[in-house]
DNA sequence: GCAAAAGTGTTACGCGTACACCCATGG
DNA sequence: CCATGGGTGTACGCGTAACACTTTTGC
């Protein structure tokens, strides 16, 4: 079955840089091409769209397909499209960024793609295509929308302690905070509820458990 | 000629809000529709991509053929692509917002639009397509980038004075601010330069005139 | 001299920042 | 009883916001 068009069309990806939080740093989610163009090198997951399906529907599909990983916040990026970048035919790329709890998230290859793995953003591998740049445009579209919204949050697990949430802050931020500010200032967003619990997480003091009070709604602040 | 894909390809489309000050207020330039679908309903200017070229180049070609205006601060602002917004074909919109002086913009229609004008973002036409969605998110991000940058500089002409730059932002924030305020706020930005003339306007004192230092680059502040 | 916009400083308040000690638990 | 992270209050300084009068021009 062939297609055919009066004009030529391009082709239309979508492309996601999901992103997480494992061993104190952030990591983002990649994949290893098993086909050419680029077979081999690491790439984000994303693929063709379908052409009854939306735009957000197909990166959340791709992803699922090729990683198993579902139920992200979600958030459109921006659109590439130089001529040639992809050089079977003319690719035109939305990108989308996620976010995403480090608990309880396996991660499955699927078949477009021979693995998939997380990397710490300090030690990335060769990326297919232009991946790098929309990996980097990702990240300073996060650090950027931490410091005014709650979008830190998206990288919780349902509940969790302050002390867990700073260091999300912190790693976000790239610096450290003072922990008196830090709890009177998240406190006064209004925008946690302490779930009547403590954790215990070793030889100290329990921790008092928060979870957000509007888990799937990033708020704006400031 | 025709040109055939062995999966269905979808249509590339820019369509583009451009805004300007006239009158006192914040207008958006319009096409009314030569050909259906939508035919005599008004629209963002903007078309089909071409398969060799950049989708920001393939933004400005549209708005130079449908409108006559070129020379803009363009900026990429999302991309859509519900099926069935289009009753053609399956179209992928990737949209740009514009900003331009309101001197010496001379607007002509082309020859896809039957007219190309000026509306008041108050009293905007129906319009085709889901072009309202698109005009709606450019005002926000127009409005919020106002606040960290120096995007609202791309609105006023190579020189101005003080005041005439304080109704631009009184405009774009929808507030009037106090003009002592304003003065230091905007002068402590080191973004501007004294031009040394003076611009009588009427039967007053004449103003001071100013000009951008980088009047081609948007600065991010505070 | 009158109308109309340009231009100019000071004060007050609130928020962000800096900073150190006690508490609860496990071993 | 010791080690470890959890939890708490105050003081200072800076930046934002409020506020009114004099100057220059045209008619």
């Amino acid at each position: 079955m062939t297609y055919t068009y009066e004009y030529p069309h391009p082709a239309v990806t979508t492309d996601v840089a999901v992103f997480t939080l494992r061993e104190q740093q952030l990591q983002l989610l990649l994949i290893c091409r098993r086909h050419d163009p680029h077979k081999g090198k690491w790439a984000l997951p994303g693929g063709f769209l379908e052409i009854d399906e939306d735009l957000e529907e197909c990166a959340k599909r791709e992803l699922k397909e090729e990683t198993g990983v579902s139920d992200l916040y979600l958030e459109q990026l921006f659109t590439l499209g130089r001529p040639n970048r992809d050089p079977r035919e003319r690719v035109i790329s939305v990108t989308y960024y996620a976010l995403a709890p480090a608990n309880k998230l396996t991660v499955n290859a699927g078949s477009d793609a021979a693995e998939a793995d997380w990397f710490p953003l300090s030690q990335l591998p060769e990326l297919a295509f232009d991946h790098a740049e929309i990996i980097r445009r990702a990240q300073e579209r996060l650090a950027a929308k931490a410091l005014y919204s709650t979008i830190a949050f998206q990288l919780m697990p349902e509940t969790f302690t302050l002390s867990e949430l700073q260091s999300v802050y912190e790693i976000l931020r790239n610096e450290s905070l003072d922990k008196r500010n830090f709890r009177k200032w998240i406190l006064s967003l209004n925008q946690l509820e302490e779930v009547g619990g403590k954790q215990r997480n070793g030889n100290h003091r329990p921790a008092k458990i928060y979870r957000a009070l509007n888990p799937n709604h990033v708020e704006i602040i400031r």
